[in-house]
RNA sequence: GGGCCAGUAGCUCAGCGGUAGAGCAGGGGACUCUUAAUCCCUUGGCCGAGAGUUCGAAUCUCUCCUGGCUCACCA
């Protein structure tokens, strides 16, 4: 290795900063309140492949994910749908389920679609969720710790953050034994066994709290430690080493350099490196704000194959934010991205689209690509065309008939293609026959050309022999060039005639596709001036 | 105000110290059947601006301009 700077694949940056000598902890969370837009699958699909990286440099790796089950409900969206006004500021976990039938609490029915989500996606950690954690008493170390630092531990939030909470303040939640509501309460003076604590009516602003008060032991499940402070206590816990995350979390004085300070000099550890991740813009737009927005968001994770959702995240280095919109030519131009890194990997499996390729697929250890792939923009195209069955145009193309992997495979794209021609495909990509009859000027050739091919029409069947007998007669027409081959303007006064654009599908299979009677009228009408 | 990211061919971007690249679009051609597809060829760039380091800079350093996002309450 020389030395000086080695541009390398992201990934395999990211595991040489990790000593081998060590076991290692990787580690992301969410809170389980709502569906999740496609949007905040980048930081699970980032830790995935480090953790699938890290592995393949040799280096023993947990990949271990937490659901912050037992975080207050906050969310502004939530306190507006009906019945759920009472329940704001209690722990997820506590709150009624949406459908009882799917799972038991409002926390497990989230966490529930999104740990199968991740599943489709080939992201499989270790969950683990905050209410067990907390109940079983794993984190009664860390609580007491972090109570016994309660002075310190202000003063750190005064000098990164420029917070000052008042004097007294502990960095913990209590669950009211009155009203169940955790985000309400204010708890102070620790005496190694219990703490004082007061459910505030305005402590927050989207909750209101009781008034109740009294002691009550933290450990156990009845408290929960703050944002910066849990944070500590899960890397403490886990022994985690690697964490990444979003740039508004690892911003400087933000979130996680408090944490970090924190970790420092309460917990004496080092904690854990990770890189910040930019975001995915959707539109332009960071999402959430405009439900419009996030459902979309929602829906394309189910209309991509999970392979492509992997490598819409992962072909765009972590530093640089996605800016992405799934309308126009955005999926098409993904797929053939996604193509040129698997004909790489067929070559050479060391180059950075071949690793790309790899890690966007669900298995860790996926077999190769089928060396035959059709070109998502012509199956679009075959799909528009009555008289094409895809299999076998794509058999034609490939001069072979396609093995169970293949057919697999343009199955896929199939179904993708119809997705994108009904919601997103521009109208350039699209031809279909005009109900009306465009308002063309065609050249006196022309007309006659479309005149005389009327008498084809009905009496050949066969696309093929539609398509020679359309040749013959554009050069009977005398639509011809100096040598004696037919001009352009023959053919595209059959698409203009029927599609209203110039080009089209092949003429004899799109005349032969179409009611005789139909294709006749619309010759009459076109041809006459 | 702090932080991060971007500014390279018409478009989307790659390159990140050694004679400017890809895909698409545009132009031309081939397949003695147009279009599409496929294949071949081709046009096209003072690499945001300025200064510095270097034998050499799109690439490193500094300053600036433009655009975007984000943190400054909570999580």
């Amino acid at each position: 290795m020389t030395s000086g700077h080695v541009a390398a694949f992201w990934a395999d940056e990211e595991a040489r900063l990790l000593d081998p000598a060590r076991p290692h902890v990787v580690r992301d969370s969410k809170t389980p309140s709502g569906a999740v837009p496609i949007s905040a699958l980048r930081g699970p699909v980032i830790s995935d492949a480090l953790t699938r990286t890290f592995r393949a440099h040799g280096l023993d790796v947990r990949f271990v994910y937490t659901i912050d089950d037992y975080d207050p409900m906050d969310s502004q969206s939530m306190r507006e749908k009906a019945g759920m006004a009472e329940h704001m500021g209690k722990p997820l976990c506590t709150i009624p389920s949406p459908d009882p039938s799917v799972a038991p609490d409002f926390a497990e029915y989230h966490a529930a679609r999104f740990i199968a989500l991740f599943a489709g996606l080939g992201i499989t950690p270790e969950f683990y969720r905050m209410r067990d954690l907390y109940r079983s008493g794993a984190l009664d170390k860390q609580i007491d710790l972090v109570l016994r630092n309660a002075e310190a531990i202000r003063a750190i939030h005064k000098r990164i953050a420029n917070v000052d909470h008042e004097a007294g303040w502990l960095p913990i939640s209590v669950i009211c034994e009155n009203c169940g509501r955790i985000g309400t309460t204010l708890a102070t003076d620790y005496d190694g066994n219990t703490v004082a604590y007061v459910c505030r009516l305005d402590y927050v602003e989207w909750a209101q709290g009781c008034g109740h008060g009294g002691r009550i032991s933290p450990f156990k499940g009845n408290s929960k430690l703050l944002w910066n402070e849990q944070w500590c206590a899960q890397w403490d816990h886990f022994g985690v080493t690697y964490e990444e995350g979003g740039k508004d979390l690892l911003t400087a004085g933000g979130s996680r350099d408090r944490s970090n300070e924190i970790y420092r000099e309460v917990f004496r550890r080092e904690p854990p490196l990770g890189l910040a991740h930019e975001f995915f813009l959707f539109g332009g737009k960071k999402m959430a704000t405009s439900k419009d927005i996030g459902a979309k968001a929602t829906d394309l994770v189910a209309i991509y194959p999970p392979e492509l959702t992997r490598f819409l995240m992962l072909r765009t280095h972590p530093k640089r934010h996605i800016e992405f919109d799934p309308a126009g030519m955005t999926l098409p131009r993904l797929m053939d991205e996604y193509d040129r890194c698997a004909d790489d990997y067929l070559r050479d499996h060391m180059t950075d689209f071949a690793k790309t390729w790899r890690l966007s697929q669900v298995s860790p250890d996926p077999s190769p690509p089928p060396a035959y792939r059709a070109r998502f923009g012509t199956v679009a195209n075959w799909l528009q065309i009555p008289s094409i069955t895809p299999e076998k145009e794509a058999g034609r193309e490939k001069a072979a008939a396609l093995d169970d992997r293949e057919l697999r495979d343009l199955h896929v794209r199939i179904e993708l293609a119809r997705q994108w021609l009904d919601r997103w495909a521009p109208e350039e990509a699209k031809f279909s026959v005009s109900q009306t009859v465009p308002q063309i000027e065609f050249t006196k050739d022309q007309r006659r050309y479309l005149v005389e091919i009327k008498e084809l029409v009905g009496k050949v069947r066969d696309p093929e022999e539609m398509q020679n007998q359309l040749y013959e007669y554009a050069k009977k027409a005398g639509l011809v060039n100096e040598e004696g081959k037919p001009r352009r303007d023959a053919f595209a006064a059959i698409y203009l005639a029927f599609i209203g654009k110039p080009i089209g599908p092949r003429a004899g299979m799109l005349l032969t596709s179409l009611e005789p009677e139909f294709v006749r009228r619309r010759l009459d009408a076109v041809a006459i001036p």
